[in-house]
DNA sequence: ATATGTGCAAATGCTTTGCAACGCC
DNA sequence: GGCGTTGCAAAGCATTTGCACATAT
C-alpha cells in the first residue's frame, strides 16, 4: 500500500544525491531545477512518510525547520553540523548514550529518547569571523558543502 | 538601554514563577489570567530579547516551537523533559560535554556548541500507555490554561 | 475498479514587523 | 523630550489540509 509513483521515486533518487541534510523546499527546488514536476505539498507529504517509515533522517534545526537527509545508517548517531557550510559529519557516542539513559534513569525517567547535535564551524571554515550562535540559516543549499562522510568514534 | 517596562517586568515576574518550560503563547495566555495586559507580540520581543540577554533558558521543541524558561543556572546543562506532563529536570554532564568537544574536534570542528535534550517518561507518568517516539504535542501542558497551574518537579 | 497519490490553493500556527501611540530615563 | 517600547493588525514562514483529478496496482 506504498505506490511508486514517479514523484516518490523521483524525491528518492534526488535524495540518494545529496549529501547533506536539505530542507523539504530546498529538495523541491533542487527537483524543479532537474526538470522534474512535483508539487511542493507533494514533497512534505513524502517526506513526512519516508521518515515515519524510517528510510530518512530528520533533523530539526535550531530555528525548527526540519532537515531530511537519506538514512543510510539505521543505527543512533548523532551530527555535527557547520554552521557555516551546513556540512555534516555523523558520528556514534556510546559512551554519551550510556551516561545519558543512566541519568535519565536515576530521575526516574523512563522510555527515553534523546536529540543531540552538536553546531560549529568545520574545518575550512574555522577562522571565518562568524560570532553568531544560532545561525546555519542562509548557507546551506549553494555550492561549497565540503562533504564530510566519515564516522569518529568517542 | 534596556528600559525597565511594566510589560517587562511582568513577563520576568511570571517567568519566575514557572518551573518548566512553557511556550510564548502559554506565557502570553498565563499573563493575562493573571490580569496583565500585555501584547503578544511584546511577549515575544521581550523573551527574545532577555534570551539574547541570556537571562533566558531557549528551548526548540521538536515541532519548532520555541520554549523558555527563567536561567537560574548560567552553565551549561541540559533537560530531561517529560513527554507527559511536560515537567523537566536540569542536569550536568561534564563527561559528555568533554567526549563531544573531543569528537568535535577530531574532526576538525571548532566553536562548538550543542544541543542536548532528553525526552521520556518522568517517574509519575512512567506506566501510561504512551507509545509516540516523538510527540509531546497534544498531552499535557498545551492549551488550556485555566488547569495547568499546577507543576511537576521529578 | 479503486484506494492512493498528486496539485493547487487556502488554511494553520508560530513568530515577526510596520507604524503610530506611549512612557521610561 | 527622545528613544526604547508597546499594541495591534498585517505580513511572513514553513508546513498542512481540503478537494477534485490522476494513476498505480
Amino acid at each position: 500500500m506504498q505506490r511508486n509513483t514517479r514523484q516518490r521515486t523521483a524525491i528518492l533518487e534526488t535524495l540518494s544525491r545529496q549529501a547533506d541534510f536539505r530542507s523539504a523546499q530546498q529538495i523541491h527546488e533542487q527537483m524543479r531545477a532537474d526538470g522534474e514536476t512535483v508539487g511542493l505539498a507533494t514533497v512534505y507529504r513524502n517526506l513526512q512518510a519516508l521518515s515515519r517509515a524510517g528510510r530518512l533522517d530528520v533533523l530539526v534545526a535550531a530555528d525548527g525547520e526540519s532537515l531530511y537527509r537519506q538514512c543510510e545508517d539505521t543505527g543512533h548517531h548523532h551530527h555535527l553540523v557547520c554552521r557555516e557550510c551546513g556540512s555534516t559529519v555523523e558520528f556514534l557516542a556510546p559512551r554519551l548514550e550510556a551516561s545519558m539513559t543512566a541519568i535519565a534513569r536515576e530521575h526516574g525517567f523512563t522510555d527515553v529518547d534523546h536529540t543531540l547535535e552538536v553546531f560549529g564551524l568545520c574545518a575550512k571554515h574555522s577562522g571565518s569571523g562568524a560570532k553568531k550562535t544560532r545561525a546555519a540559516k542562509d548557507s546551506g543549499a549553494a555550492e561549497d558543502s565540503s562533504t564530510a562522510e566519515e564516522d569518529a568514534r568517542a
